[in-house]
DNA sequence: TATCGATACATGCAAATGCATCTAGTTTGA
DNA sequence: TCAAACTAGATGCATTTGCATGTATCGATA
């Protein structure tokens, strides 16, 4: 095939089945991870929040901005903070910028949970992703992957 | 920081930041794929079924493959897929050479219906993932991917 | 500054999901 | 050969999710 529209059509496919691919490893490790112990005690999701909690040097973080990183729907993150709350994870506090706002935080139990599991959670992942890789590989994966993302967020 | 113990912090660090960065894009993806139009007839979810059975070869698959493929519990598939039979657009059968099996194929309604979808999802993709990365840095992405994927399905 | 559209988050409600369990068919091994 | 353990898939039920909408606040404009 010649022309530009064999081209296209190429580069429209090797894009399908690069996401595809991406796709279906994402499915496959999380399947494996989600079903270990380190998430009997509290779902995947849930642990996610907690964690990007963790990471963010401020501490807090407003809900829209936990909900551009996580799958879920506004209405279900909003929930979901919910339960959290109710156990004493975390903490919602009034934006003091924006009145419409609420800044989440970790309380103490939160923070102890999140390192607890964190700590096993990131053993389960070594132990997927170390053996099937290369750490030249992981790295490449690494910046292949925020490049995507970056590239993403930004429309 | 030298000696095995330093080496193999920095190799689990590595894996949890690639998986990280991994799971991320992935959100970011499907996060705009699945808020398209092309989803407004039927779920992702329930799209990507369809799409399974259509890249199949025999046209036929049973329901545990498929849920090999896709995150989500055999209830839930179970039920996803009483949803598509409801609507026409797939056929359970009983698995010949094993009585407790069903086998999952396209009707015709359901095959025409994952084609118009496809299109406007592979256009999608393609809008998303092409801008974002090099053909060649595409190729590299899937190789890994795969590659990873590859590693954990074989435990 | 008064108004109108946009944004942040919460909530009612129907639909989807997962866990535990059930039924039925298959495989193993004593 | 037959009972026990295992696997495939369906179903009851409580939890989670998303859509639509509500309330409050913000920002732009006339």
């Amino acid at each position: 095939m010649s022309g530009p529209t064999g081209a296209a059509s190429s580069a429209v496919r090797l894009a399908a089945e690069t996401w595809e691919s991406l796709f279906r490893s994402q499915v496959a490790v999380m399947r494996k991870l989600q079903s270990g112990p380190a998430f009997k005690t509290l779902p995947v999701k849930e642990y996610d929040v907690l964690f990007t909690l963790s990471k963010c040097p401020s501490g807090q973080l407003r809900l829209n901005e936990i909900n551009d990183k996580v799958l879920l729907s506004q209405s279900s993150l909003s929930r979901l903070v919910d339960r959290l709350e109710k156990r004493g994870l975390v903490e919602r506090t009034a934006a003091p910028d924006d009145g419409r706002g609420v800044l989440l935080s970790l309380t103490e139990a939160g923070s102890e949970l999140q390192k607890t599991i964190g700590r096993e959670h990131v053993r389960d992942i070594a132990h997927l992703v170390g053996p099937a890789l290369t750490s030249e590989e992981q790295r490449e994966l690494l910046r292949l992957t925020e490049k995507l993302r970056a590239s993403v967020a930004g429309h």
